[in-house]
DNA sequence: GTCGTAATGGCACTGCAGTGTCATAAACCT
DNA sequence: AGGTTTATGACACTGCAGTGCCATTACGAC
């Protein structure tokens, strides 16, 4: 997963070895096998090797189940996207400011999921799997971050329990799960869909405050 | 199991042919594969078909593919515990009373996606992909009837278009989908998942009448 | 250049999904 | 009893996932 370099190896040499061809090799397997799935594929392992010029048994080498390398491969799928979405949010500590950032979010979170369902399903089908009691990498929490990154000045606002609780219900209005479930179960629209995660955001921020209101107004005429 | 007695079936003679011989097979494959899959295995159709008693051959005749026999098998393993699931639930169209609903349908969904988790995560596993343009089984709608029957009465007082809004809203806070979500990606415990579903739910419901109250005072303080 | 070693490729193997073909046994009919 | 139909079983096959073993290439150090 997180490739651990970004810094320079010609005149460090901290990169030990052959480091540099693992990494193109690596990536060249990850791209090749999210062409193929984005284009509607399933690929077999076979299929993804030759697509990337590498032997069948160099790519089991790199990813020892077909699961993680179309795990990892819908990941890097996605890389390009994600970038630039929480930067060209608003900024600001009001209601207004927080509400325009999650508003931001769920429109990029959904745009996303849609533009990348192909990826984002076959991840869900080789994560949803084995996850009793296990250390699974299982799924990322770039969603959490996000949130939490949106909704930060509210922290203080509503004291630490209740913006949890808020950023745990706004994890469940985006996301391709939100799309699965309003689309497949639901049988709405892809833009019905995202209306739905929209006032479903909204409204759970609103409640969130509205709460922190009632409880003020309580303890300010019955002070304990 | 395989019970190969001799109890004759002729008195109905309903089942044309040898259909209660069908009706059999299939139901021992089913029962027997959700008892595997309970179990917390993923099982082979080979392992199936020995535990049922029947070749695999035979097997692969009922269900063209494992993908079908699994997914048939999750809805046979929750088939005892879905039933009585509504009737139990408090009657009335008070807004109270709703809510009472709701609350209940939460805890009876969620207590049934924890109880069921194997079969549920089988389940999303095998349907969640291939489904952008066709015409596939998918998913039941169960969770809707139960929504609508519960939201019922808010029908009329919130109108068609947001009753249907907060109908999709719910779909988002129960099920397996929500659980996935709030445990592997948010990394909450189970009671912890079911309380965010259950305030979730509460809260949409709020927001919704609150939405209502609101757009009355506006119609009435400036009537069209 | 030479040498050592790390990355890669080739090949053969097992295990399971899924299918076709034919044989067998049980049910049904007369 | 007979004969016919039908579910089932036995066997063999293909295709892909995954693995072990060994050969070959190519990088890097001397």
């Amino acid at each position: 997963m997180s490739t651990t370099n970004s810094n320079r190896y010609s005149h460090t040499g901290l990169q030990e070895g052959r480091g540099n061809q693992k990494l193109r090799t690596r990536r060249a397997l990850l791209v090749t096998a999210a062409e193929l799935i984005a284009s509607g594929r399933r690929p077999t392992v076979a299929e993804v090797a030759d697509a990337a010029h590498v032997s069948r048994r160099t790519a089991y080498r790199y990813f020892p189940t077909q699961l993680k390398l179309m795990a990892e491969a819908a990941l890097e799928g996605l890389r390009p996207t994600m970038e630039g979405t929480l930067e060209s949010a608003p900024k600001g500590t009001t209601v207004g400011a927080i509400e325009a950032r999650i508003d931001a979010l769920v429109e990029q979170m959904q745009r996303l999921a849609l533009s990348n369902e192909n990826l984002l399903r076959t991840m869900i089908h080789e994560t949803v799997l084995h996850p009793p009691g296990n250390t699974r990498p299982s799924r990322g929490t770039r969603r959490i971050e996000w949130i939490e990154a949106a909704t930060q000045p509210l922290r203080a606002r509503l004291g630490a329990a209740a913006h949890a609780r808020l950023v745990s219900a706004l994890s469940l209005t985006m996301g391709i799960e939100a799309l699965l479930v309003l689309r497949d179960i639901r049988g709405l629209s892809a833009a019905q869909a995202v209306q739905i995660s929209h006032w479903m955001a909204r409204a759970l921020l609103k409640q969130s405050l509205a709460e922190r209101q009632a409880e003020q107004r309580r303890s300010r005429s019955k002070p304990a």
